[in-house]
Parts: C-alpha cells; structure tokens; sequence
DNA sequence: CGCTATTAGATAGCTTGCTATTTAATCGCG
DNA sequence: CGCGATTAAATAGCAAGCTATCTAATAGCG
C-alpha cells in the first residue's frame, strides 16, 4: 500500500518497503493491544500494567529500576502507571531503607491472586493471533534482534 | 524472561512463550518509534504524522476516514492529529461541499514540499535495523498476518 | 414529505510513553 | 571530612490511542 505509488520516480523499493514494515509492526502491535484490552478487562489491568504483573509473579520485591529494565521502560512511565498500580491495590511502594532512592514494589495479597485469574489471558492471545504457534516462535526472535539492533542505533 | 519460572506450577509453555512474542511486538514497536523520532526530528513530525504524510504524498484529498482505513486509526485518533498537523501548515482540513460530514485533507505546498527532506528517512531507518533486508520481508508477511488474525479476533 | 437509522467527525476523559528537568540520596575523590 | 558527580525516582508538559458519547448531516423507507 504504501509501495507502488504507479509511477517510477520514488526511492528505492526496499526503502520504502522497510517503510512497509515499521508500519506492519506498528500497527500490529496496536492490534495486540486491542486483543489484550478486551481479555484483561475483567481483571481491571491494562497491557502495561499486565507486564508489570508478568515481572512480579516471576519475582516479587524488584524496584522500579528494576522492572523498567526488564520492560524497555524508564521512572517516567513507569511511576505514574506503578500508582496507578497501587491505587488499585495490587501493589505497595516502599522506599528501600538502606538506600533511600530506591523504590521496591511488592505485590499485594490481590496482586499475587490475581496470577490465578490472568492464567487463561495467554490461550485467548494465542486464539486471537490464529495458532501458528511455530511461526509465532520464529516470529518472536526476529523482533527480539530487531529490537536489539533499533535499540542500539536510536 | 517470562518463562523458565523456577517452578513447574505454571501452565503450558507455549502459553508463556506466546506472551513472550506479544511482549517482543511490544517493546520492537516502542524500539522503533524511538528511531524514528530521531529521524523525524529535522522534519518537525511525529511517527504517526509521518504516516499521514506518506498516505497523503501517495494520494492527496483523501478524507479523514480514508486515511483511517489505511492506517487502522479512527476518528478520536485522527482528528487531533490532524489539526495539528494543519497548525503546522502541512494540510488543510476542508468540509465536503457535496456531503457536509467528510474532512478531506490536502498538503499543503509546504507538505508537499517535505516530501523531498523525507528522502532519507527509510534508509536511516534501515541501517538502524541490522539492515538484514531479506529477513525484514518476511517478518513483514508474518507481523500482517498476525495483525489480520489480531484484528479479526478482537 | 417526514421520521428514523445510519454515517462522518468531534469531543471528553483516560492511560501510555516520551524528553527534559528537578529533587534527593549516595558515591567517590582529594 | 567535604564537595562535586552520579544515580533513582518524580514531575511537567506533550502527542498518541483508546472507549464512549455526542452532533450534525445524509439515507432510506413508509
């Protein structure tokens, strides 16, 4: 769609059709949301606050540092939307003792039962994309070397 | 990192490992914006203006919907978007004479004009990504794939 | 014609995610 | 010890993107 403008006088094909990617990955990951939106509505968390829980039900106890290095994420996104957490109870925020920059996030007896709850949300995922559970294996470590490579030239 | 769970008390792993995939789609698709904004920077667009840019340089006087179906983004999305875009002169937002509820956007001659600076935006964008552009194609094929799945079941 | 249903955009209110900056605590070097 | 540099988190201000709702124009049917 955004290639093939009927004349010749462009760029190159594959610039544009890098072009054609990005925006492939782009609106995908928007479609992913979508999907995710509508399976963790009934637990009342959004796709961020999803994969802040994903981190803690792995380890508890992390600070915010912590968990934004796991995320991609940095303090700006992730102290708002760790309120917001707490907020709603799944969470506490505390200050560490011995150092007292530090935040240490810990789950509350909600948030650890919540884990049992958002056990089916990775099936409905699964349904949603259409199953092609190998393609999806091979998909997944294109976009982890892709990340890596944007990461490291942004 | 969201699976191996020290425990064998967690379900299928296919199911994490398919929450792995939408976590890589996640952050790539942050990754990239980042890239981008660097790119975009000298020209004054964001990516999503950007992707107007590209729908309007292939086509001019499209309506606001026309460019939604192309971008899979509504109205609540579209319309602040781009009023600023035309606060900063690269369209105009105009009335449809025939029927009153269409917008049609047309560049500008300074949007139009941009055109040429945008040049070398793919090709950045390229080298940052490992410039791997066999692979990049076919992660194409599947991320549309995976978003027309994603779409279908949300 | 008239009235309901549909459609195109706009709006309100929310959460994310960003850059840039600020605050406060800790480190480390002289 | 003392003071500048570093570090962790918070804050301000912006642009997206969403759901839900509203307005106004058009379509379509009796």
């Amino acid at each position: 769609m955004l290639n093939k403008p009927a004349k010749s006088d462009l760029p190159k094909p594959t610039l544009l059709l890098s072009d054609q990617l990005c925006f492939s990955l782009y609106s995908t990951a928007l479609a992913m949301n979508k999907v995710y939106r509508g399976l963790l509505r009934a637990l009342g968390l959004t796709y961020p606050q999803y994969l802040v829980m994903l981190v803690l039900w792995e380890r508890d106890g992390l600070t915010l540092s912590e968990i934004g290095e796991r995320l991609f994420l940095d303090s700006a996104t992730l102290t708002p939307l760790l309120k917001r957490m707490a907020a709603l109870k799944l969470i506490t925020r505390e200050r560490g003792s011995e150092d007292e920059r530090q935040v240490f996030i810990r789950l509350t007896s909600a948030g650890r039962a919540l884990q049992a709850e958002a056990e089916s949300v990775p099936m409905g995922v699964l349904r949603a994309s259409g199953c092609a559970a190998q393609e999806l294996v091979r998909l997944k470590s294109q976009l982890d070397g892709l990340r890596a490579s944007l990461a490291a030239n942004a």
